[in-house]
DNA sequence: TACTAAATTTAGGCGCGCTTAACTTTTTAG
DNA sequence: CTAAAAAGTTAAGCGCGCCTAAATTTAGTA
């Protein structure tokens, strides 16, 4: 019964700088100074010197001019905070009403603030739930995370196949709220029957829904940020 | 709907500040420095300092070499970190099993990150709560906080009156998990059967309790920390 | 290969919130 | 009333995390 104090207690910017390079580094190879610049929303001079600090503590490894990479310690707390932010959003809409929409933000400064106790009597509270609202894969206490089954893009999802939408980025309300208006939710299943060319629309019909609300045009910038399974054919 | 946003967005070290600021004042008298350093845990020059920069931003003033004093703004932030606080020490413990002696710490961290929204879904899943679980008094969203009526340490309940025990302070865990073997819970009614002089212990008898643990023997240290209303009777 | 554009790092600086050491003011005791 | 003790402030400095401007390195193109 020891393992609950903040371990070494890092800073918020330090928890949220190990969080998006871990995600950076996810889109495969080393993560790149401006792009962590740009996750986090300071200039790229900052990530210079916050890389120094955190590759001093054994964080991360750099290699000057090429990009960051998290070593097992960074990892883990890491991991430690997209659980975090992951429990924190499911609890937030499952207990407290909140919309998928608007969780992130909150989950965002919350997840600094909660003692690892709080999360696990969350995730208890939830039955240990194993994707988040927006259908994320919620890592264990002890940092596994589960593979994604190969999710595509809604723009790669073949015309005539069935697909069953897996996940969607959190990050902007605005597209939250529009799916939601839609009925697209993680989970919801549909066939795709039309996609128009030079980055147009593409069409699908929502399985199991009343006539009018059955077809929607879902446009290219949209259906680039809807992570799909697909279920079955194919046409090329 | 636009009062959502943590309006100027005070650092943690100020809305500590001005919470700590607000408890010693209502103790009577402006707060001094050094009392502000003793319950802030850092050292006086560290309290000058603040205070200048919090008086600078119209949140307290200073008479120096006698104490600061909250303005208008000052004491409303105070208020709000008052009720975060307590709202949050309540759900912890009615909606997430946290017993009384651990909700302190954690709510002390996470009042600085909740948005006021996250508090009032709070409040409304608790049904209003007016009182916290060591039963302080829970200021409203517009800072309306009820006067305590005379409440009195058990030290100063006479032998032989009938007293409820109202108040106690959350800040010692420790304490609180021995009162609450001890069976001494808010709301307890009690009897004060004796007590010795040169600050020897207090005796109670609690009422509806079985034989085993009805009376009680409280020290002179704890027994300045239960804040008791008197029901009825005195002796000399 | 040579030059240019883009990405990155270095240099210099700022506010916050904290420290210790030294100095000043207020309070207390004799 | 005065001298010592206590309380408070000022001075100097530090690490964090951010910024802009300037220098450097890398990548791309003619
Ligand atoms: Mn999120
Ligand atoms: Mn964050
Ligand atoms: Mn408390
Ligand atoms: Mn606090």
């Amino acid at each position: 019964m020891s393992a609950d104090r903040k371990s070494p207690g890092y800073s918020r910017s330090t928890e949220d700088y190990l969080k998006a390079i871990y995600e950076l580094e996810s889109e495969g190879g080393p993560a790149q100074t401006s792009a962590i610049a740009d996750a986090l929303g300071v200039a790229p001079p900052s990530v210079s010197g916050m890389v120094k600090r955190l590759s001093e503590s054994g964080l991360l490894e750099h290699a000057p001019y090429r990009g960051v990479q998290l070593t097992r310690a960074g990892r883990r707390t890491a991991l430690k905070m997209v659980r975090r932010h992951r429990i924190l959003e499911t609890y937030l809409t499952t207990k407290l009403g909140y919309d998928w929409d608007s969780v992130h933000d909150e989950a965002e400064r919350m997840e600094h603030a909660v003692s690892d106790g709080l999360i696990e009597r969350m995730a208890m509270a939830l039955g240990y739930p194993r994707h988040d609202p927006h259908g994320a894969p919620i890592p264990t206490k002890d940092g596994e995370i589960d593979e994604q089954e190969a999710l595509v893009p809604l723009i790669d999802v073949p015309v005539g196949s069935m697909a069953e939408l897996r996940m969607v980025s959190d990050r902007d309300p605005e597209l939250l709220r529009f799916m939601a208006s839609l009925g697209l939710r993680v989970g919801v299943a549909f066939e795709v029957i039309g996609r128009q060319p030079f980055k147009g629309p593409t069409a699908i019909r929502l399985a199991g829904q009343h006539a009018k609300e059955r077809d929607q045009v879902i446009g290219h910038e949209l259906a680039e940020n809807l992570s799909c399974v697909v279920l079955e054919g194919a046409v090329g």
